[in-house]
DNA sequence: TATGGTAGTTACTAAACCGTAAGTATATGC
DNA sequence: GCATATACTTACGGTTTAGTAACTACCATA
């Protein structure tokens, strides 16, 4: 889905540092735009399209279809369609996804930590 | 240094999302491109430009130099010039910089395993 | 028959990012 | 006088990502 040219130097470049760095790898599941904030709203309860939709609100429909895509083929959530009308979708964090709660919490601390010395410059 | 335009949507929505959420500023900070492979060899012991160049092999002076720029405005690392001939540049991690160090490691250990999970499949 | 609600998809375009290659300055060694 | 070394800077163009707006399908309700 990220409609890379598998020549392109960029390509190969990123494909160098996901392999030799799990790290690196880490950050192209779960780093990516809006992910982390759509990660962050589920660990909220928060499981459908449309309720994301409402919580984050700068996003778009395409964007938020997309990164839940990712989300899915990479593991960290499921998606389960309930056969009703109007339809119903409901996504869930996997055990990988929820493993990586407490990370997500101590770099929000971080980041705080971060915002105040920036601040104080 | 990311040049962007202050009045487009990028911008505004990158701007929304790191007000509210210090886990997406956090992001915004270490997480981009080449900064972690820099934060990474700089807890390994690397200091200087050239050694970094080397260590890193597929990374451009331009994007070593424009990155390191960003990690030192951002507070994450120093720069400290040294008046000889040739010249000579360290960087060092500051406090905040280290502080992110076992986040680092957890966040690595997250990727193994996510690593292993997708490979299963 | 028209409206509303869910959960998307698609085409198009604007913005941002990245890599290449060439150039800068200074001094030392051959 | 030319090459080498360090640590960059700049212009350019291609690649990738993100946002907008319009459209899809299904059924229930008024």
């Amino acid at each position: 889905m990220p409609q890379r040219k598998e020549n392109s130097v960029s390509f190969e470049n990123e494909q160098a540092l996901e392999t030799d760095c799990p790290f690196i790898f880490a950050l192209s599941l779960m780093g990516k735009r809006w992910k982390p904030a759509i990660l962050w709203k589920m660990t909220e309860g928060i499981h459908r399209f449309g309720e994301m939709k409402r919580a984050i609100p700068p996003i778009s429909e395409k964007m938020l279809t997309q990164h839940l895509r990712e989300l899915e083929t990479d593991g960290l959530i499921t998606r389960t369609i309930y056969p009703e009308m109007p339809p119903r979708v409901e996504y869930a964090l996997t055990n990988l996804g929820l493993s990586l709660q407490p990370i997500l919490e101590q770099l929000n601390t971080w980041g705080e930590k971060a915002k105040k010395t920036k601040a104080k410059k």
